[in-house]
DNA sequence: TTTCGGCATTGACCTACATCAAGAAAATTT
DNA sequence: AAATTTTCTTGATGTAGGTCAATGCCGAAA
């Protein structure tokens, strides 16, 4: 895993998706960019690998990830992908310094800025209005899992899938489809027959 | 809806949930207290109809809520429960104002405490600690929810069934089984069931 | 105490989705 | 560009879980 300075490119990007949510001052901004290292990533490679402890999590400027868990007949089940602009992380782990249940990787080459765990806490003691950002973004990121937990309980996958496709257009583009299968938790055999199935209707 | 006046008794109990994550001062806990009402229900009585804006977030100090969407074929889907401890709302349109998608009632004779969003904003404007309190709380709930989707992806609903009963083993004294079935996404038919072939096996 | 309406169970049948196997088509490596 | 690997598709068949209907059960109301 490549470190490398970031530039400020990479700080706009993400002073942005910060923006969105609370407002900092010139000196806040620095400090916090003090606080991001940049991270290049090959295709396939690991952020984070199942047993470890997560140390950080990861905001995405350039290409695509995904975590997920390996089950016990060695599935993958994707619970997120993160394009750029996105939070990716093992919250689990880094909440409770337990082992991480989810594997991170890149899917394409990528770079991610990326919060340790311990400065992360610095953050948030030192600059508090970072305290409510985090919370915001989660507050999204609850609502957005339970949506998906009601998807579950009441659709079929085709409705499922229809409404990612609407939803994240570029997805499909970008991921190949035994991804999006096992994120919708079906498996490629079948997505693939819904789509063929779904174009013959029109 | 009745509201009453909240004893110590009841400020008791919020605090201790509080205090699991933050500590606060005497004044402090006097001024959060000030800004709860206390609801008594009725088994059945709604708390949050879909349609309706929810302007609060409840925390259960006696009996037992549960939050459902309704789905186009009047459906159930029941998303939580919360029994004593817990807190149950609904998050997307108290973020956002939107009319709620949730309907949320007691099935039991319960009693709640409740916080209104402005006097919500009030408090974690005045107390950025309760602004750390309420990310924890979501951070945990993230966490849950991610775990369940998981538990949807890779697994059958047995293997779902069971852990919910290992997870919450008063759940089934308390909660009727229909419900039950509902939150795991199985019909009544197919819980009594698998129950039925469990029980069989041993 | 009886009556009644919701709740759990059981059985027969049906559907959405999984599994396994084989080819075709891309994408990567050489 | 050939070779190799990975991904996508298609077909045949199996299974988890749904639907509908009937029956029995318990708890609330009268």
């Amino acid at each position: 895993m490549h470190t490398a300075q970031p530039t400020q490119q990479h700080f706009e990007r993400i002073l942005a998706n910060v923006a969105k949510y609370i407002s900092l001052t010139a000196s806040e901004k620095k400090y916090f960019c003090s606080l991001l290292t940049l991270k290049r990533l090959r295709k396939r490679q690991y952020v984070l690998q199942a047993g470890e402890i997560s140390r950080s999590d990861s905001f995405v400027t350039k290409g695509c990830l995904r975590a997920y868990y390996i089950d016990d007949d060695g599935n993958e089940r994707i619970v997120q992908f993160a394009l750029e602009g996105w939070w990716i992380g093992d919250m689990a782990s880094m909440a409770t310094g337990q082992p991480a249940k989810l594997t991170i990787d890149a899917m394409e080459d990528s770079e991610v800025l990326q919060i340790e765990k311990k400065n992360f806490d610095l953050l948030v003691e030192k600059i508090p209005k970072f305290e409510r950002f985090f919370r915001l973004l989660l507050t999204n990121a609850f609502i957005a899992h339970q949506h998906r937990i009601l998807s579950h309980l009441s659709g079929g996958a085709e409705e499922r899938y229809l409404e990612l496709r609407t939803k994240y257009p570029n997805f499909e583009k970008r991921i190949p489809l035994r991804h999006i299968a096992s994120y919708l938790g079906v498996t490629p055999e079948f997505l693939s027959r819904m789509r063929n199935h779904i174009s013959k209707r029109h």
